[in-house]
DNA sequence: TATTCTTGATTAATCGTTTAATCATCATAG
DNA sequence: CTATGATGATTAAACGATTAATCAAGAATA
């Protein structure tokens, strides 16, 4: 397999390289015969620049990174795959590299995708971290309350969506569950749900690593309706609430976050707030692009609304809640 | 920012380059002291040799490929940790191409990568597809089966294993669900359950991209145990059949494939077969590794075997089976 | 006819690193 | 005292693409 490169197009046609690239790239004056013979002859051969070459002489690579604090966090893959379709539109590859949730190994995967050239890093941050962005450009993709996120998830709208939903459905008397008190996403959702239920209805907020609560027990109470911060979550309350014989969706209305694919292999099927990692990703990528291109009329922040998918496991409430007790 | 190279460090030090260059990668002759003065100066300046400037001299980039059929499969993150983390090891980067699970899209996905330089090619190909590997090393993970499979899972002992477990605690009467009958995967996993069970158990096989059992009729027939191919299916399983009033695991034991985790959210806990990604990721990698440095002492195709993970979804069976219908 | 413009192509330098070839210096051996 | 070697450093030529500067030749203008 010998390489093909400008030289050889060059040689075989009797032309200079400058001419060879200037066809290719449509960049200085060549007549049009010409082009028409490179373009043919390197379609021939099956040219292709050399990204080693170009990069050298151009400083740009041509290569974004992305950095994630987990790579097997659920929303990762979907997140993935949009930055995927979008830098491959933009003319970018992903070079990926995990930090493993450390600040350190946050740093050193950073210093190890400049190493290699990229143009830019695309940084979803590990808790609370400050990654150095000095040496390129950088779009981090947090929490809108996070003061140095260019993209975010807006989790309280999506918080507030959840628990509207459930409300106008009918139901009073609410249990909100998370995981983690120390998680801002977590907290974010919970905070937006308060901002609907807050004098409007009763709840009740319990975190899943100290105390899971008694779904017998709070459906006695009155509960009619399960928000919680995760699709895992809702999963657990759907399939314990079920063990424990309290019917979803008929006794208890469950609703999740983030359309992970067990949300149709559950029955009932579980309704879930989605966050548009899709859209996420193309502001993320449009960011960085133009960051790289010093397009200066860049907004420094935005923020991307949630959608609901409704699935069986929310329903009409069937009967009037009890207040009591 | 000014840029740093070894130009700068030499002029500093009044040396010339490529002294620079021998004292950094410790190749050419260079006395102790001048080696001291250099790394000493080039760590002070943070110098980071430049990826293209090598790349274009030794026609190595230092980084690999992976190309996956779908990155939002669940099987994937897993996969592509390990190829990250086993990588980074051996000095590579990984720019990951999803070929959106057509043929088509695999041809470009792999170009794009030859394109950017990659040194190798770590493919997951799409069903039964034959990726152009001629212009580059290439390691292809697939099934046992694949004669172009360089390293595979075992499904088939996978499913053995799924079956050969729930017989021994007692369970004589199967359901195996699979999804889609066309899926090679899944077809091994089935034929390594019948391995078991063909003239020792009672069993069925549903496809439920076709039909799905009626497990309420099914448990009156006497099934006791339900094999399933993947998580997925195996939660649909189990909370379907909590739905219908067929007590899992006291009436059904449940077990599924890939060690998802939504295997620990639901209740009972899925009891699963678990493919060893990170040591299929370690193999893929190695075996790319000595490809690309030309070891030809280097097995062509190498098995990972299976484990399991015994959760609640999976008892001792209670009752004797029934035989009759 | 001499001058300017335009067009199309070539030369040569450059990006940063590696590496073969060369050179200078000094020590050792003949 | 000269030849040989070893040592440590330098020169210069790559790698492949891009691009500013230059050049040649024909067309248009004065």
């Amino acid at each position: 397999m010998i390489l093909v490169n400008q030289k050889q197009i060059a040689r075989e046609l009797g032309i200079s390289i400058a001419t060879v690239s200037n066809a290719l790239t449509g960049k200085g004056r060549v007549s049009a015969d010409v082009i028409q013979l490179v373009t043919a002859r390197a379609e021939e051969l099956e040219y292709f620049p050399s990204a080693a070459g170009r990069a050298l002489k151009t400083g740009r690579s041509g290569i974004l990174g992305l950095v994630i604090p987990d790579i097997t966090h659920p929303v990762f893959p979907d997140f993935a795959h949009g930055v995927e379709t979008e830098a491959e539109k933009c003319g970018y590859g992903i070079l990926i590299a995990d930090s493993r949730g450390t600040e350190t190994g946050q740093k050193t995967a950073i210093d190890q995708l400049i190493q290699r050239g990229v143009d830019g890093i695309i940084i979803i941050p590990t808790r609370s971290s400050n990654p150095n962005t000095s040496k390129v450009p950088t779009a981090i993709v947090s929490t809108p309350t996070d003061p140095k996120s260019n993209v975010a998830a807006n989790h309280r709208q999506g918080g507030q969506l959840s628990a509207q939903t459930l409300f106008d459905l009918g139901h009073r008397n609410f249990l909100l569950i998370g995981e983690d008190p120390m998680s801002p996403v977590q907290n974010e959702r919970i905070d937006g749900m308060k901002d609907i239920l807050d004098g409007a209805a009763k709840f009740e907020i319990y975190w899943a690593n100290e105390e899971f609560p008694d779904l017998v027990l709070k459906a006695k109470e009155g509960v009619t309706a399960c928000l919680a911060v995760s699709d895992l979550l809702a999963l657990r309350v759907i399939t314990e609430a079920g063990r424990l014989g309290v019917r979803c969706p008929d006794a208890l209305s469950v609703i999740g976050f983030d359309n992970l694919p067990l949300g149709t292999a559950v029955r009932p099927t579980l309704s879930t707030i989605m966050p548009d990692t899709t859209e996420l990703a193309r502001r993320a990528v449009g960011y960085l692009n133009s960051a790289i291109r010093q397009d200066s009329d860049q907004p420094s922040s935005s923020v991307v609304e949630m959608g609901i998918i409704l699935r069986e496991s929310t329903q009409k409430i069937t009967k009037p809640t009890q207040q009591g007790d």
